[in-house]
DNA sequence: CTTTACGTTGACGTAAGCGTCAAGCGCCGG
DNA sequence: CCGGCGCTTGACGCTTACGTCAACGTAAAG
């Protein structure tokens, strides 16, 4: 129960955005349409982009939050929010009340989805119980 | 617990789109576009639209599928799903093929749902941390 | 009979999320 | 030195999902 391989081996700690960009199976335009909104902000080396594992992880997370359906403006205050200063009390607060906003939201969706998996088990339920009974006719 | 209330009781049996968009929160230009794109198909009572417990039906599961990030033509095809003709076995085959394919797609969104909510709470978790620290050198 | 309210059909506008050129730069092998 | 490959920056195009007029019909209300 122990054998889960270390998913992904970062065999590198830079990358291109070619690289990137195959690994997560996006195009570059993608990966540059989320830096021109702000949402990854690679280094440079001279002109070229220069990715790391930050960027890698903040990809995941947009990438996540798109297949859950949230707009990439929105994305971009979540995640912001996990990177985000933590110094002073007063930001901790807001961190908090930011991420108890979200987590009331994801649970809302979860309830959508669950909702919708239920409908989707009753339906083929329904639909193996008719073939069932035309096949015990037959 | 046989206390459950019928949740929004009917009290008509048909609808004017003004009624449906007011009820669902949406723009009669919303439902419009939803039958454009034939997603739902009142009846007509001379050229203005009647809205039944079917088209409210449907339109539930648009709202719901697009809270979870499914585009429309997508969301289509999945409840056109549900009402499609279920005579036949091979229509009953196809029928529980694509429900099991849909299954399989909103089971993946729910780890993604879990995984997002798990960071979440451990991101809120060590902001209290954080503040607790914090309150106590204080 | 006219106003008012609510309905209708176009048709164009717009924001988001990229796709798709076009044109240019920098480095590496031959 | 020169081609090719990979990267760069625009800039325009396209699809989705509606918003927003405009112009008109119709039925009840004054």
């Amino acid at each position: 129960m122990i054998l889960l391989m270390a998913s992904r081996a970062p065999s590198h700690d830079t990358w291109t955005i070619a690289q990137i960009a195959a690994e997560f199976g996006v195009t570059h335009r993608t990966v540059r349409h989320y830096e021109e909104l702000g949402l990854i902000s690679p280094e440079r080396r001279g002109t070229a982009r220069v990715y790391r594992r930050r960027d890698r992880t903040r990809l995941a997370l947009i990438l996540r939050g798109k297949r859950l359906g949230f707009p990439l403006e929105e994305i971009r205050t979540i995640i912001d929010l996990y990177d985000a200063p933590r110094g002073k009390t007063s930001q901790l607060e807001y961190a908090i009340s930011q991420a108890r906003i979200r987590r009331v939201e994801l649970e809302a969706r979860r309830r959508d989805l669950d909702d919708a998996l239920a409908e989707l088990a009753a339906f083929e339920a329904s639909c193996r119980a008719d073939l069932d009974s035309s096949g015990l006719r037959t």
